[in-house]
DNA sequence: ACCTGAACACCGTTCAAGT
DNA sequence: ACCTGAACACCGTTCAAGT
């Protein structure tokens, strides 16, 4: 607040005769962001229209990671960015999918992504700070010493391997496994 | 700091002969916690021993959910903690995935349960501060005013619907759906 | 070694007072 | 209406000084 208002060239009290408090302020910008946010096309099958909802969660949220734990709340979002909710329970429900089912096949998604986006914001705050090579050099020592055998095998790579990007792949494996359960099918 | 030190009877500065930062200090406190963790008996199934550990994974942050922010930047845990890294990718690996599969299966299962605590201590915090019924009541106002069919008709519902504990079926889709995907069968 | 007070550089927020 | 300074009640951390 007080960055902000020094930015703006008034005092830090300004700010408060125009919002309520600093979680205001975040879920009016977070809503502002909301409403500018693109709306994609959204394709005919219903599995594929899940995954380009969560798609445009995840892609809305890696621009302001901040915002999860705005949003984790309960608050999701602005009303602009319901039609991601929407398009998912939708989505599931024309798969076969009770409404309940739909429901908790949104919230599966959303911790996913939620944690993809806190832990990924996170990695890179830590490689900026201290740099990927150190980083990488404590997870190999960490794991080399571990005596556990796959640990010890993949200690130099795992740094690498964490870094390249996962979230379409897992997103589509949990959708499929969510939908299976969905329709009652056994692994 | 200044609220620890208060309450062990010592100036806040004193912290600092025995830990380097706050970062530091919760490190230590996380690797104690993670010594002091039970340990299960693993089942003699690949797929299964995944469950266990997850489960783990999740059970043991459910108690200290501010841990998922220190942890977040890389470092999991504590060395005693590592065997749950280890049982997913070795269970993965045993499932018949490469080894970049099995660390994509484990890093797949840390965003969904990361998420999970994030998500559920956020709502728990927001329930003590504002109530469970004015989260209800908020909800159920914002999701029928949206137009969107399936939002309205859950508005009612919804706050309900999301209070049930829904981690292990999403885990067990989960896992499914990332077996299923190494072992390249399609949906 | 172990602990301290003083100090620095921050936070978010309230409230009476000014224009 | 809109903005302010003074003030409150906090943070984490450093560092020279004390025992």
């Amino acid at each position: 607040m007080r960055r902000l208002a020094a930015e703006a060239g008034a005092a830090p009290t300004t700010l408060y005769h125009h919002v309520r408090d600093k979680d205001d302020l975040l879920t009016q910008l977070l809503n502002d962001y909301a409403d500018r946010l693109p709306r994609p096309e959204l394709p005919d099958g219903p599995r594929e229209r899940i995954l380009v909802a969560a798609t445009a969660m995840h892609d809305s949220l890696s621009a302001v990671p901040w915002a999860v734990e705005v949003l984790a709340g309960g608050d999701f979002f602005g009303d602009s960015a319901l039609w991601m909710v929407e398009t998912i329970v939708r989505g599931a429900i024309d798969c076969g999918c009770t409404p309940e089912q739909a429901v908790d096949l949104y919230r599966g998604l959303w911790y996913y992504t939620a944690g993809e986006i806190l832990v990924r914001s996170a990695t890179e705050r830590r490689h900026a700070e201290r740099g990927y090579d150190a980083y990488a050099e404590a997870v190999r020592a960490r794991m080399s010493r571990s005596r556990l055998p796959h640990m010890s095998a993949l200690a130099d790579r795992w740094a690498a391997l964490v870094a390249r990007p996962t979230y379409p792949r897992g997103l589509s494996a949990f959708v499929d496994g969510l939908l299976r359960q969905g329709r009652g099918e056994g692994a």
